[in-house]
RNA sequence: CGGGGAUUAGCGCAGUGGUAGCGCGUCUGUUUCGGGAGCAGAAGGUCAAGAGUUCGAAUCUCUUAUUCCCGACCA
């Protein structure tokens, strides 16, 4: 390929809207243009590149014997009433109508649309277990994309969809599955990627991983132990909270004024955090119940870890009014004096491991001390969860070995699940066990996401000038300079070493732009190209050229007869790196 | 869905009431050059759209659209 003729041109600017380094590269090095709000096409760099990608997740998908598969982008309405999907999703989901009137949708992930075919195709415990995969255009309309590559509403994805006749042989493949992306990411040259627990969310389903690249443009928050490798997204993380009981003391009544805040309360009360509690009021809907939330005062609520243990869908902060409604008062909430029949209480477990709190008392600048959950009002009323809320803060010991947890920020480049019966007990996806019983299978779903697997490449391989791509998914293997293309001498050994490369079946990027040296090696930058070979006058007097690799800072200079197997043997040698034993 | 910005040439920006500019890029010459160099010239704009105020609007007012950031949300 001629630099010249490439669709996609560079640009020196940083763009208005870009923030993040993958999104500022990728424009700035002609890789992609937005055409609206997380919506993007993806020219001629940026397809080689994820053309490369998929390359990679398809060898290793049918290494785990993954037969491919192409399902429709648009799905009829009926099918997502099966699972039951089509009411529980919210507007991300792409609803319309086609001219007859039929309801149809566009397909953010594919469980019913795979089942819709394996229901038929795979009804023998003789198939199992079983995987068909693809990789294909998704919508979701995301509430606020951002980032450029990294959450958008159209992106490429491969899904894959397992079915199994046990648990047994569920965990068996989810595993292999784990190894098979473990493999992918490495291949691609993510050097960062890591895999942690994670929430099932909607997607429904016992045990969920994501495979995180861990970099600070993440938006997702990662708990990590540095010792013994204990691993979680935050939604799901878990950490050992100290407990504190004492002797009981009964419930008093003092007067605290002008204090709110937790911090305020304690100071004044004259005890640390810990022995404070606090009361959260969340909504999460019209016509539901408030949330009444109890946690010990230097704790925070985990939304995502309240969603489960409650099964809320939506969590958002009530209103004042509201809260007056049930008979707390805000900033003095307490489980006492309200109505607890107008709410759902949920306590944290360090409520219950802990006693002689103060808290409120549902009255403007007073507190209670000696509160005891189990005492003031577990022996009243008896409806209540009871469970592990608690956001897990930098510091805190880890349940596996007590070390003092990490935070670090990832990328969800990757997730797997083991989504066992939902999908096909909804949708009456049976088969016939050895006995001519009918059973149900079980499913896992694994996902990656394409796009953003190359922009989190690049946040993590990158320089003051541009991308640097492992050579598994570099667009091109090398990069060809010829500085002053007009001279003749430089044209004729350029375009000579082009054609030879071409013929030795070396991937080629040529820049015969006759641009300045600068501009030259600028672009050259942005593109990222691992082997950069540089003609010029000053070399070829030797009857050299320059061999560089981007991101080194030296450069070597070769023979111009040794050049294609300099270059054959370090692009063998690259490619060997990023080849997995594991 | 809340809060805050932005919208003027392909890109990045200036222009606060008198009829449109700069840099980069593009094109034509010239220079023959090692980190976006210089010189000379050229093309390129319904100032997001609509309505209003005014003798006169890119500029003031209102409405709408698009878009970005923060938050909410997120398979």
């Amino acid at each position: 390929m001629r630099l010249s003729k490439l669709i996609g041109r560079r640009i020196k600017e940083k763009p208005k809207d870009a923030e993040l380094v993958s999104h500022i590269y990728l424009q700035r090095g002609g890789y992609v243009r937005q055409v609206s709000t997380g919506i993007f096409t993806l020219l001629p760099l940026a397809k080689r590149i994820t053309a490369k990608i998929e390359k990679i997740i398809r060898e290793e998908m049918n290494a785990v014997d993954g037969q491919e598969c192409l399902m429709p982008v648009v799905l009829p309405r009926e099918l997502w009433e099966e699972s039951g999907r089509y009411q529980a999703v919210g507007k991300e989901l792409v609803r319309f109508k086609d001219r007859n009137g039929k309801d149809l949708l566009l397909g953010m992930t594919h469980e019913e649309a795979v089942v819709h075919f394996a229901r038929t195709e795979v009804n023998s415990y003789k198939q199992m277990p079983i995987m068909t995969y693809q990789i294909q255009t998704k919508f979701r309309d995301e509430p606020r994309s951002r980032g450029g590559l990294i959450r958008v509403r159209e992106f490429t994805m491969k899904d894959a969809y397992s079915w199994h006749t046990t648990q047994e042989c569920l965990e068996t493949y989810y595993q292999k599955v784990h190894k098979a992306y473990e493999k992918i990411f490495f291949r691609a040259g993510l050097s960062n990627c890591i895999s942690v627990e994670s929430d099932t969310g909607m997607m429904g389903g016992a045990k969920a991983h994501e495979f995180m690249a861990v970099c600070d443009a993440g938006e997702d928050t990662l708990i990590l132990c540095p010792k013994c490798g204990y691993k979680a997204n935050k939604e799901v993380a878990k950490a050992i909270v100290q407990y504190h009981k004492e002797a009981e003391q009964p419930l008093a009544e003092i007067h605290t004024p002008n204090c709110k805040t937790i911090e305020e309360v304690a100071a004044f009360v004259k005890v640390p955090e810990h022995k404070t509690a606090k009361a959260v009021c969340l909504r999460s809907g019209d016509n539901e119940p408030l949330i009444f939330v109890v946690i010990r005062g230097d704790l925070e609520v985990n939304e995502a870890k309240l969603r489960k243990a409650a099964q809320l869908k939506n969590i958002e902060m009530a209103s004042e009014f509201e809260i007056r409604n049930i008979g707390a008062e805000p900033g003095y909430a307490a489980p006492m004096d309200i109505d607890l029949n107008k709410v759902k209480l949920v306590i944290d477990k360090s409520i219950i491991e802990s006693n002689n709190l103060v808290c409120g008392a549902n009255r403007v600048d007073y507190h209670r001390t000696g509160f005891n959950f189990m005492r003031d009002v577990a022996s009243k009323h008896s409806q209540y969860i009871v469970a592990d809320i608690a956001s897990v803060r930098e510091g805190d010991l880890c349940v596996e070995c007590s070390t003092p947890l990490q935070v670090r920020r990832g990328i969800e480049v990757g997730n797997i699940f083991q989504l066992g019966t939902k999908y096909t007990a909804s949708m009456a996806h049976t088969y016939l066990d050895e006995n001519s019983k009918e059973q149900i299978p079980l499913m896992g779903c694994y996902g990656i996401g394409v796009g953003r697997l190359m922009a989190s490449v690049i946040e993590n391989q990158h320089d003051n000038y541009g991308p640097i791509w492992p050579i598994s998914i570099a667009p091109f293997e090398v990069h060809l300079n010829a500085l002053t293309y007009s001279d003749e001498k430089v044209k004729t050994a350029a375009e000579s070493l082009y054609a030879s490369f071409i013929s030795q079946g070396l991937e080629v990027l040529f820049d015969d732009s006759d641009g300045k040296p600068g501009s030259q090696f600028a672009d050259a930058d942005l593109i990222g190209v691992p082997f950069r070979v540089i003609v010029s006058l000053k070399t070829l007097e030797q009857n050299s050229v320059e061999l560089k690799i981007r991101g080194q800072k030296t450069s070597e200079i070769v023979a111009l007869d040794a050049i294609i197997p300099t270059l054959k043997s370090r692009i063998a040698e690259a490619h060997q790196k990023l080849s997995c034993s594991c």
